[in-house]
DNA sequence: GGGTAATAATAAATCTATTTATCAAGTTGC
DNA sequence: GCAACTTGATAAATAGATTTATTATTACCC
C-alpha cells in the first residue's frame, strides 16, 4: 500500500491540515518572516503527511523570475562544449538553478526559435558558446533590451557589451611553439584552418614564439586546410612531407587533425617523435593516439565555472559593473609525440 | 534608436492598445474560440508594435502543464549520451518542447535532488539513460505515482512498468563474433567488464555465435576487466598475449578498450589485422585509430528519436496502452582492423 | 496599567495567461 | 414576432505561491 503522490496538493491543503493560514505555510516553505517553532513543526508535519512539494511555476510567476538558465552550443556532441556544459550544470545545480541545454546547430532559424522560446520562458540568464552570426546579433540585442544577462563562454568575442570568458589561444600556441623551439626545432609547421578566428589567434601565437626567441620564421610552413577534420590534417601533412625541405616538428590545430597527420607521417615510414615531433590542440583524444600525443589542453571546466559565476552574480545583482573579459591560460600537456631535434635517423 | 523590449508587456497592454478585451487577445494568441479576422489583425498589429511575447510561466500555471521534458544521463561528456541527447532535443524542439538536461553523475544525492527539482518544476515527462540504483527506484516510483511518463533510453531495463528503448547488445556481439568466425578465426577473445549488464548481454551474444555456427567456444578467452578504460583494455590484452596459445581475433567491449588493446598488440610487435583481428564497440573514435577500427555501431540517434516519440505520445495521451519495449539493431561497421585468418606472418 | 515594540498569524492583493460563464447583437425558422 | 441559435466580445474566476497591509498577541519598560 503505497502513498499516492498527487501533483495537485497545494499550500492551501497544507494550511487546512495544519490549521493555519496559507501565508503561514508560505513563510515556512519560503523560510522568511516570523514563524514560531511550534507552528513550523505543525506545518512541516502536515506537509510530509499529505506529500506536498512546492509548485515552482507558481512561485516563478509571483516572484517574476525563474531559477532557470540556458546554455547554447552549436553541437553538444562536441566534447569541448559538453565539458563546458558539465561544469556549468554542476555549479548551476548547486545554486539551485536548472539548466536548459540548447543545441542551436548552424541554422539561423533554429537560433531564432530558441531565442523566442527562452524569452517566453523568462530564463534568468544565458551562457553561449556560439560563433558570430546574424541570429546571434539578434539574440544579444533582444536579451540586452530585456535586461537578461548574457555570458559568452568561448563563443563570439565580438560583443563588448557582453561578459566574455575565453581561452588564450595566442598564449597556448606560443607556448607550444616555444616548447618545440627549445627542443631545437626551427622548421616547425602549423596546420591551420581557413576562416577560423581561433586559427588566426593561434597563428599569431605561433609567430610570436619565433619573434620572442629571435628565431627565423618559415612562412611557407604555415598551411591552411578547409576544415577541422582528420582528412584535412592528413592532406596538409602529406603536402608538407612531399616538399624538398619537410618540417621537423608540427603544431596541429586540434587533436583530430593531428591524428590525420600521424596517419600521413606513418605512411611515409617516418616515426614520431624521432623524425617528426607533433603537438595537437584540445587534449580530447590525445591520450589515445599512438604514440600518445602532446597536446595543448584548453581549460573547459574553468571556462564553464567562470562563466556561470559571472552569470549568477549578474542575475543576483551582485555585479552591476562594466562587462568583463576573462582570458584563461591554456596548458601544454607533454606526452610522447615530442622530442629533441636530431635524435632521429632522418 | 532601438525599440526597448520590456519584459513586462502583458496581454493587458496589448488589449488596451488594440481596443479589445484581454480575453480576445488571449484567443488570438492561443488560437482558440471565435475571433473575427478584423479583430485578429488589430490584435496582431498591437502585439508587434509594443513587442509582446507570451509568458510561458503564466500559461503553464493556468493550463496545469508545462512544455518541458527532462533527459537524465550519468555524464553528458560521454559521446554515447550526447548523441542521444541531440536527437531527443531535435524532435522535442520541433514539437515545441524544451529540454532540461540533467547530469545525474553517480551520487544518489544528486539524483534525489534532481528528482525533486523536476517534480517542483512540473516537467511533462522524462527520459533517462541511467543505470539501476536505489535513487532511480525512488525516481520511478515518485513519477509513476504523479502520473508523469518516463522512458528509459538505453538506461536500466529493469522496470517493466516503464517504456524502454534499447540497443540489441546480444545481436551486436553475435554479429561481430560471427563475422570473425566467418573470416576463419576460432580463437576469438572477448574483453569484457565486471558487473556490467551490457557486458553480460554481449557475452551472451558472443556465445550464441559459436553455438549457431557449431564452432568450439574457448571459455578461457573471455576475460574481464574492472572498468571501461583504455588501461583495462591494455592490461587484458597483455595477459592474453602472454599465454601459450594467444587468440587470433579479439572483440573489445568498447572502442576505448580496443585502443588499449592496440597498444598492447603493437608493443608485442604484432600487427593488425595480419596477426590479430580486432573489433570494438560504440563506433565513437573507431575512425581515428591506427588502423581504423572495425566497430559495432549503436543506434544512438534512433534510440533518442524512438524514446522521445513514445514520450510525446504518452504526454499527449495518444498512447495509453501497456508499457512498450523497443529493441533496436546494432550494426557492425567494417574497417581495416579485421582480416582473414592466416594472412599474417605470425 | 498604559504605551511602545516586537512577534505571530491572517486576509487580501498580486503575478499573467487561460477559460468559463455571461452578455449583446445579429440571423434563422416557424 | 418570438424563440432558438450563431457569432463576437467581455467580465470574472482560476491556477498556486508570494507579499503587503492589517490585526492580534505577547513582552517589556517606566
Amino acid at each position: 500500500m503505497r502513498k499516492e503522490r498527487k501533483s495537485n496538493v497545494t499550500i492551501k491543503d497544507v494550511a487546512l491540515r495544519a490549521g493555519v493560514s496559507t501565508s503561514t505555510v508560505g513563510r515556512v516553505v519560503g523560510n522568511y518572516g516570523y514563524v514560531s517553532d511550534e507552528t513550523r513543526k505543525k506545518v512541516l508535519k502536515a506537509m510530509r503527511e499529505i506529500g506536498y512539494y512546492p509548485n515552482a511555476i507558481a512561485r516563478s510567476l509571483k516572484r517574476r523570475r525563474t531559477q532557470t538558465i540556458a546554455y547554447l552550443v552549436p553541437s553538444i556532441t562536441n566534447p569541448f562544449f559538453s565539458q563546458i556544459a558539465t561544469s556549468i550544470e554542476d555549479l548551476a545545480s548547486s545554486h539551485e538553478y536548472n539548466l536548459i541545454l540548447c543545441n542551436a546547430g548552424t541554422k539561423a532559424d533554429k537560433l531564432r526559435k530558441i531565442t523566442n522560446m527562452l524569452l517566453e520562458n523568462r530564463v534568468a540568464g544565458i551562457i553561449h558558446s556560439l560563433p558570430c552570426t546574424d541570429a546571434l546579433y539578434n539574440l544579444v540585442e533582444v536579451f540586452q533590451s530585456a535586461h537578461i544577462p548574457i555570458v559568452s563562454a568561448s563563443g563570439s568575442r565580438r560583443f563588448s557589451e557582453v561578459d566574455r570568458v575565453m581561452a588564450d589561444d595566442v598564449q597556448g600556441a606560443r607556448d607550444a611553439t616555444r616548447f618545440l623551439l627549445e627542443l631545437g626545432h626551427s622548421r616547425i609547421a602549423l596546420l591551420a584552418v581557413k576562416n577560423s578566428t581561433t586559427s588566426k589567434l593561434r597563428t599569431k601565437g605561433y609567430k610570436e614564439a619565433f619573434q620572442q626567441t629571435g628565431r627565423k620564421l618559415h612562412e611557407e610552413l604555415i598551411v591552411e586546410g578547409p576544415d577541422f577534420s582528420e582528412d584535412s590534417g592528413y592532406t596538409l601533412m602529406k603536402v608538407l612531407l612531399g616538399r624538398s625541405k619537410p618540417p621537423t616538428a608540427v603544431v596541429a590545430f586540434n587533436d583530430v587533425m593531428a591524428v590525420g597527420a600521424i596517419r600521413a607521417i606513418k605512411e611515409e615510414e617516418l616515426s614520431i617523435p624521432e623524425d617528426i615531433s607533433l603537438i595537437g590542440f584540445d587534449d580530447t583524444i590525445a591520450r589515445l593516439t599512438q604514440p600518445p600525443l602532446s597536446s595543448v589542453a584548453l581549460p573547459m571546466g574553468e571556462i564553464g565555472r567562470v562563466a556561470i559565476r559571472i552569470l549568477l552574480d549578474r542575475i543576483e545583482g551582485k555585479d552591476t559593473g562594466e562587462p568583463k573579459k576573462v582570458v584563461l591560460k591554456e596548458k601544454l600537456v607533454v606526452r610522447d609525440s615530442t622530442g629533441q631535434l636530431g635524435t632521429g635517423h632522418g
